[in-house]
DNA sequence: TGTAATGCATTATGTATGTAATGTAAATTA
DNA sequence: TAATTTACATTACATACATAATGCATTACA
């Protein structure tokens, strides 16, 4: 056992956040009280306290884990051998990686449910801007070749963070694969005009 | 003042809806208590009581009002002789009109807040359905010299509905008028340019 | 016009919840 | 190894909340 106070606590730490996230995804903010993520997380409130001063605490503290990275560094080849349809396709897949993943809704479920706590807001301002300027990145680099400006760059980026963020909320209401598939290849195909034609 | 029961019934109910739907949108789901929503109202719990049975009867009835509803009788020229590039902008200005409505957000507090709510979720899902094919009705109407299949007018709504969603909710983070104007305009022309190439 | 029914207010009640206070075991440190 | 700090559990408590029960007007209607 013997395990050192940091290691107790960095552990216990996790227990708790992915006992929230898991609470978020499931039922939403609503049933996400202290006790309830306690159990699922086979602790009691008094860790939770301990950890985190308050509730709002809490949720601040999910959002600063940004849930999952978004990764920069995949390898593949962006350069022109690569046709812009099949950069474009690859483009949307590498982002919808970040967007479909279950774990973005619970970000949602803070947004709407955490309105009136300004810090959980701040916390999401500052997720978003760095969310937006990496995939910013990640599309310049998609596309050196065609010598984009900022402004294009952010327009694209706009559009498909847009309308990735609009499918994923489809999926509480319709999840139908072949929707999303049909979708994704939509994007893709509307894209690869939008960048050809410019 | 002598007002029949009739009408006294039908003002309190939309005063309470009104406060209702006021309070999902300023803060959210959480903090719409009965008591919260009455005191909006400037009536009391017991009225709330009076008209809904329960709290989550009151959310169903806030989705069973579609909280606004689409408007298939506009009146436009959708002709041939309009350009297709007028229709596409036109028609995406449309149903901005219903997306970019802040009402619609107050929508996504109750699907994402009301996970666990099956009937809830059954409104949820009546609506979506119906909301879908009227747009894809209109979309038909305004497209009708392109003879557009069935899957090709859906495929069209739901890509529209899909970023129109999305913009909706960037709007909770991000609410740049800018940002939007320049969206809603890339939608146009890449649409245009879909419907063109077919 | 008087009785029934309806609309809404008031009061009552049990429970859930966030947080404070306190207790206890484990780990650190001197 | 004794003292102290840290991690977490337990208990306590005030509040908020949904709902039930009851009361009181106002409208309906016979």
């Amino acid at each position: 056992m013997a395990r050192t106070q940091a290691e107790r606590r960095a552990i216990t730490r996790r227990t708790l956040l992915d006992a929230t996230i898991e609470m978020l995804l499931h039922s939403g903010l609503s049933t996400c009280s202290l006790a309830a993520v306690a159990r699922r997380a086979g602790l009691t409130t008094g860790a939770v306290q301990h950890h985190f001063k308050t509730k709002a605490e809490l949720m601040r503290a999910v959002i600063a884990e940004r849930l999952f990275a978004i990764d920069e560094s995949f390898d593949w080849d962006w350069s022109a051998k690569q046709s812009i349809a099949k950069r474009c396709e690859r483009m949307i897949a590498y982002q919808w990686a970040f967007y479909g993943n279950p774990k973005y809704l619970a970000i949602w479920d803070i947004i709407l449910g955490a309105r009136t706590d300004d810090h959980i807001q701040n916390e999401i301002r500052e997720w978003q801007r760095s969310g937006t300027r990496s995939f910013e990145r990640v599309i310049k680099k998609a596309f050196s070749d065609q010598n984009l400006t900022q402004a294009n760059a952010a327009a694209i980026q706009y559009f498909l963070n847009g309308h990735l963020r609009g499918l994923a909320l489809l999926r509480t209401v319709e999840d139908d694969p072949k929707i999303i598939k049909q979708q994704l290849g939509m994007l893709g195909v509307l894209l690869t005009e939008y960048i050809q034609s410019r």
